[in-house]
RNA sequence: GGAGGAGUGCCCGAGUGGUUAAAGGGGACGGACUGUAAAUCCGUUGGCUUAGCCUACGUUGGUUCGAAUCCAACCUCCUCCA
C-alpha cells in the first residue's frame, strides 16, 4: 500500500476502507491540493439505509472532516430501474411512491454524520430524479447512449452473474448503468464532483461514468471503492438477531443497534474500530489486541461508539447500562425494549403464545409453543414449560411489568397500560 | 412468429398418481460448551381453537376415489430457429 499524501486518502486507506482506487497518485494528488467534492450514491430500496451502507457514509464523513465536501445521492431516478449488479435475478419495480416514502426515511440519517449547509465545504444532499425524470428519450440516446458499446457492458462482471444463471436481464435494467455513468457527468456539471465511490460491486458502473466522462469533455473524474465487508465467518454485515440491522430509530432501537455490534466476532473487532468509530488508530490498536474474555471490553467500546454517532451520546450510554444491567447484573432494567399491552387483557388472562406473538418475539403461536419446547422461554426469568400457561395480574412486577425471555439474548418488557 | 425446455417451502434442490407439509443441503432460530465471540455437537424450521382441521409445489380450470406428479389454457423465464 502506498504511502498517500492527502489527509483523505491516508486516513481511509489506514482504516480499511479502500478497495480500488482508479488512479492512486492522480487522486491523491487532487486531495493534497484542492478541497474536493465526491458523492456516494444511495439506492431508495428500504425505508431505511442498514449496517452495510454505514461504511459508504463513514466515507462521507471522513471527507468532510478532511476538509472536503461530500455529497449524498438520492437514487429517485435511478430507483425507478434498480442496480442489476451481481443481483442473481431482476428485483421488483418499485412504485414512484415507495421510492419517496424511503427516500424520506433514508435521509433523516445523514445529518448524524454529516454537516449540511452552502459552504464550500458543507456536505450536500441531491436526488437524480431531478436531471433524471426529465430526460428526453431520444435526445439522451443520441447524447449519451452512443457511447456506449453493448458488446462491452455485456462484459462486465456485475452481470455476469445473471448472464450465467441464464437469468434474464431486461433491458430496463441494462439502462442502469448508463444512467448511473450519466449521473456521475451530470454531477460534475452542477458540482464539480470529480470522484465517486461506493462499494466494491459500484466498480464497474462507476468506471462507465469515468469513461463517459472523457467522452463528454469533463476533468478527469475517479473511482474509489471500499471492501464488500463480511464477518470474519463469511457473513453479509447487517443481520442482527432481529432481521436487518436497520439506522432508522423507529426501525431498530438504539439497544439493538447496540447489541449487534456488541455481539461482534472476536477476531472482526479490530477492523470495525477502524471503519465504523472515530477512536484513534492507536486507541483501536490497543482494544484489538485484548486477549480471551478481554476482549469483550473492546467489543463494547465499539458497541457504544457506533451507537454514538448514530442514536447520540445518551441513548448509546443507556444502551451500554441496560445491557450492563440484564448481562451482568441479571437484574431487568426498565430501559428494556418494552411493548405496551392493556392492562385489561391480564384480567382474565393472557396466553403465553400470543404474548409472545404481540411482544414480537415471536412470528405465530406455532413458533412461540416450538420456542416453549425448545427450552428457550422464560418469563420474569422463570422458565416456561407449558405453552397454555396464562399470564395474570399476579404475575406482574408492580415496577416493571413482565419480563419475557427468548434465548439468552433477547429480551423484553411487556407494560400493562 | 416456430420448435424445444423450465417454474417446488427463506434460498438452492430432490420428487413423475396415494404412507408427501414434500428427501437433502444452505441459511435462520433455539439448546449444550464459552466470554452476550468463533468453531463444534444437538434440536427446530407452513398456519390454527393441534390425537383434528386448514393452506401450500407459477396461475386458472379439468381428469381421478385420490394430483406437486396426468390433461388444457394462460403467465413468466431459458435455448435454438425466423
Amino acid at each position: 500500500m502506498s504511502a498517500f499524501r492527502s489527509d483523505f486518502l491516508r486516513t481511509l486507506s489506514e482504516r480499511g476502507f479502500i478497495h480500488q482506487i482508479s488512479d492512486e497518485s492522480g487522486l491523491d494528488e487532487l486531495f493534497a491540493k484542492e478541497t474536493v467534492t465526491a458523492y456516494i450514491g444511495f439506492d431508495p430500496t428500504a425505508s431505511s439505509l442498514h449496517a452495510g451502507g454505514l461504511i459508504q457514509i463513514m466515507m462521507l464523513h471522513w471527507m468532510q472532516q478532511t476538509g472536503h465536501r461530500p455529497v449524498a445521492l438520492m437514487g429517485g431516478g435511478t430507483g425507478m430501474i434498480g442496480d442489476p449488479s451481481f443481483k442473481d435475478e431482476a428485483r421488483k419495480l418499485m412504485t414512484p411512491e415507495t421510492i419517496q416514502t424511503n427516500i424520506d426515511g433514508i435521509r433523516k440519517v445523514f445529518s448524524n454524520y454529516l454537516t449540511f449547509g452552502e459552504g464550500p465545504r458543507d456536505a450536500l444532499m441531491v436526488n437524480n430524479a431531478d436531471w433524471l425524470l426529465p430526460l428526453n428519450y431520444l435526445e439522451f440516446l443520441r447524447d449519451v447512449g452512443r457511447h456506449f458499446s453493448v458488446n462491452r457492458m455485456l462484459s462486465f462482471d456485475s452481470v455476469k452473474l445473471r448472464l450465467d444463471r441464464d437469468q434474464s436481464l431486461s433491458f430496463l435494467e441494462f439502462n442502469y448503468m448508463i444512467l448511473q455513468a450519466y449521473d456521475f457527468v451530470e454531477l460534475n456539471k452542477r458540482y464539480g464532483v470529480r470522484l465517486q465511490m461506493g462499494g466494491s460491486d459500484q466498480w464497474g458502473n462507476i468506471i462507465n461514468g469515468i469513461d463517459l466522462g472523457h467522452r463528454l469533455g469533463t476533468p478527469q473524474l475517479f473511482a474509489l471503492t471500499s471492501p464488500l465487508l463480511t464477518t470474519a465467518s463469511g457473513a453479509k454485515m447487517g443481520k442482527s438477531l432481529n432481521g436487518a440491522v436497520w439506522l432508522n430509530p423507529d426501525m431498530l432501537s438504539a439497544y439493538d443497534f447496540w447489541q449487534y455490534w456488541r455481539n461482534t466476532e472476536d477476531a472482526d473487532v479490530g477492523r470495525f474500530l477502524k471503519l465504523y468509530t472515530t477512536l484513534p488508530l492507536d486507541e483501536a490498536a490497543r482494544l484489538a489486541a485484548l486477549g480471551g474474555a478481554e476482549i469483550n471490553e473492546a467489543k463494547k467500546m465499539l458497541a457504544t461508539e457506533v451507537t454514538a454517532m448514530l442514536h447520540g451520546r445518551d441513548a448509546a450510554e443507556q444502551a451500554s447500562e441496560t445491557a450492563r444491567k440484564t448481562f451482568e447484573e441479571g437484574i431487568t432494567a426498565d430501559t428494556l425494549p418494552s411493548v405496551e399491552v392493556p392492562r385489561s387483557a391480564f384480567i382474565n388472562g393472557i396466553g403465553i403464545l400470543s404474548l409472545f406473538v404481540t411482544s414480537g418475539l415471536a412470528a405465530s403461536n406455532g413458533e412461540a409453543r416450538r420456542h416453549i419446547q425448545g427450552g428457550a422461554v422464560r418469563l420474569n426469568d422463570e422458565p416456561v414449560s407449558d405453552d397454555r400457561r396464562l399470564i395474570t395480574l399476579d404475575d406482574l412486577d408492580q415496577e416493571n411489568g413482565l419480563k419475557l425471555s427468548l434465548g439468552k439474548k433477547k429480551h423484553i418488557l411487556v407494560r400493562p397500560v
